[in-house]
DNA sequence: ATAGCGTTTATAAATAGTTTATAATAAAGT
DNA sequence: ACTTTATTATAAACTATTTATAAACGCTAT
């Protein structure tokens, strides 16, 4: 599940947007100000960070430099009080990736945090389907033309990975340090196994294929 | 230089909004609809795509959707005349990363491109276009008119790099020494063997060749 | 015990890269 | 203009590397 932290000092509002994308299936912590904006950051990892501007403490500008400047690249939704140009500029300029103003549309903020989890490469989604073929997360089952049948963990997730981006190359590496864990130790070499099952699996299969790209990795194409 | 294509067929705009793009220093190419916006990616690679919805012959909703269902990934940003939430709904399911409402605040405008690229660098692949035909680093990927396909890593690297400098001279040591390594023993002879089969490779191809300079070394020349 | 999964090992096959040999070409000298 | 010489192009043989496939092994949970 995908974890979003916000930064807002107004309770009411805080509140406001919790539910709101709690309910659109993220996890979701609040903070008041900056400062503990960071601490939670140090504490644990969030894949967004929606934070106002005017908060007591240390503001949002502070908090997407700071964050910026000590290599972090989380994405950050900034929200503002005033529609000033010269806010959003500031905003913008210190690392913010999208902007909004106060009265906020929550829907409108759903879509673009969606769209922001989006780009910064994550899954929107427990679920992915590639053509026919439904590839369903949390019970590693492969649903194509009404047959279902599930996969071992390992199989199901080199697949699932892949498949989130068609047509992106996927090392050995990137895929053994997102599946395995970085600190894994295992010879890359079992991936070319998975992958070779898999392919054996889907065989017949027509929306998707497992391509090698020689001396680089591999990737899905859908057909 | 960071490129970006706009789909626009209000030809005021179009033109207001490639002036601001240009004076922010991208290379900005124009189109007037959905349909010759896919040709011209077709044919080139840009980083960004700004796309009007309402437009004759194919829309931006639809332009977008085609995009994504091919597996292209470039950041898009959608405008729109109307501030109704349901177009935006559209927008972001079918793929969307950002989206303004006329009249558009062009200072806003560009301060969001800067944002969506940013953001899409991290992820985005280290390209060369070189007239037409798109070099694509990371995946050793030659792509031209829409055609794709992949060069072994010495070849693709040895392109690469004299593409990187259409019109400069590159001695046999030099480009072995950057492609091989410094410490390589192999003879420098094996450069003109590469280059033979680039050669034929690309010989159909109308954006380059490679001319070689009788005692120095080869150069690739723009067409 | 044994069945399923993940990993490793071994070997075969495919592809990439290098070297060698020979032919073609351009520049310089006669 | 012809020959010589140096350089580059091309083809083919050879070597090295990468990937595919099969099979064996070990772990874990029934």
């Amino acid at each position: 599940m995908l974890k979003i932290l916000i930064a807002e000092d107004d309770n009411e509002l805080l509140r406001l947007f919790s539910l709101v994308l709690t309910k659109n299936g993220y996890s979701v912590k609040g903070v008041s100000n900056g400062k503990e904006a960071l601490e939670a950051i140090d504490n644990s990892y969030y894949d967004l960070i929606i934070s106002d501007i005017m908060m007591p403490e240390m503001d949002g500008y502070e908090l997407v430099h700071t964050l910026r400047e000590s290599g972090n690249t989380t994405p950050v939704m900034m929200i503002t009080a005033k529609d000033a140009f010269d806010d959003m500029r500031k905003g913008f300029v210190s690392g913010t990736d999208d902007y909004m103003v106060k009265p906020v549309n929550v829907n409108e903020m759903v879509l673009r945090v969606g769209a922001l989890l989006r780009r910064a490469q994550m899954i929107n989604d427990r679920r992915q389907t590639i053509g026919g073929t439904v590839l369903e997360c949390d019970s590693l089952t492969v649903t194509v033309k009404g047959e279902s049948f599930i996969l071992p963990q390992k199989e199901f997730m080199l697949l699932y990975k892949m498949a989130a981006f068609p047509g992106k190359i996927f090392t050995r590496h990137q895929l053994m340090d997102e599946i395995w864990g970085y600190d894994n130790e295992s010879d890359t070499h079992t991936v070319d196994v998975h992958i070779g099952r898999l392919r054996d699996r889907f065989r017949d299969n027509e929306d998707f294929k497992i391509v090698t790209i020689r001396g680089v990795g591999y990737k899905v194409v859908k057909l």
